[in-house]
DNA sequence: GTCTTCCTCAACCGAACGGTTGACTGAGTC
DNA sequence: GACTCAGTCAACCGTTCGGTTGAGGAAGAC
């Protein structure tokens, strides 16, 4: 099966799995109860349950004939840990790029302007370098 | 077609289109360049793309014969936005409680104590309300 | 025991997904 | 004009997904 974090974005890309973990923020329900709002069959639901659950997003305990849903959050943090990063990194090209801009003298002809030399490839890897890959 | 959060989940919940956002987010990128690290055709690449386009991710703008992509880092914040929110629902909830917990008196037989009435419905949405709904 | 409640398993179905191949367009080069 | 480069469009194919129905299991209530 798909990795962690695929499945964590998958979990959540279904608005009615979306909406079960809005109400399992609020409180732990059971499959019928978490059932009522939507017009779709027990099973259904169950499924989706169990979609969250693979994800880790979700777990259940037993009491008595009742299977309460509970929301783990903590693999929440997987996902924004994820965004975050590369928001960031997005954020900081920009700011760069800004940078570069600002430092551009009033009139563009001449050759080799002043701050300009240092800020064309810094970090950047060699291209055609191997996939990025995964975060650790 | 889907809602815009949901077009977002649904697209980084490839592994390919997610390594192809970490890459995006050091530099704008062409399509056959995006393809390189891949075994894949590029048509299928085109495809990722595509749906990393209809998912507000990424633009491309037409510059000579090259489509360069550029990642759109904002849409990430809806994301985050929508996390965010859940996981300090779920925080807050168990704050409250380990309140309750640290409430109680050593035995715990009779009713009512102290610092528990204040604990139980602050802000909780009445039980059985419409779905939690997507947050606007 | 029987009965009811809550839930899951299994099989099925149509739609969407991730990939393929082949034909094509747009822009630049010769 | 002919040709190449970068990319897309269209049709197809196997798998997964979100839903259904029907049968069945686990834990009380009687």
């Amino acid at each position: 099966m798909a990795d962690a974090l695929s499945r964590v974005f998958a979990a959540l890309a279904d608005p009615t799995r979306r909406d079960m973990v809005a109400r399992l923020a609020l409180a732990d329900a059971g499959v019928s109860e978490l059932a009522e709002p939507y017009g779709m069959s027990l099973q259904a639901v169950s499924k989706h349950v169990r979609v969250l659950e693979d994800a880790g997003l979700v777990s259940r305990r037993r009491e008595a004939q009742r299977r309460p849903v509970h929301l783990e959050a903590d693999v929440l943090d997987l996902m924004t840990g994820w965004v975050e990063r590369f928001r960031r990194q997005a954020e900081e090209r920009y700011r760069r790029l800004d940078d570069v801009l600002a430092s551009l003298p009033d009139d563009p002809p001449d050759g080799a302007p002043d701050g300009a030399p240092d800020t064309d490839p810094p970090d950047t890897d060699p291209p055609g370098a191997r996939p990025t890959g995964e975060p650790a």
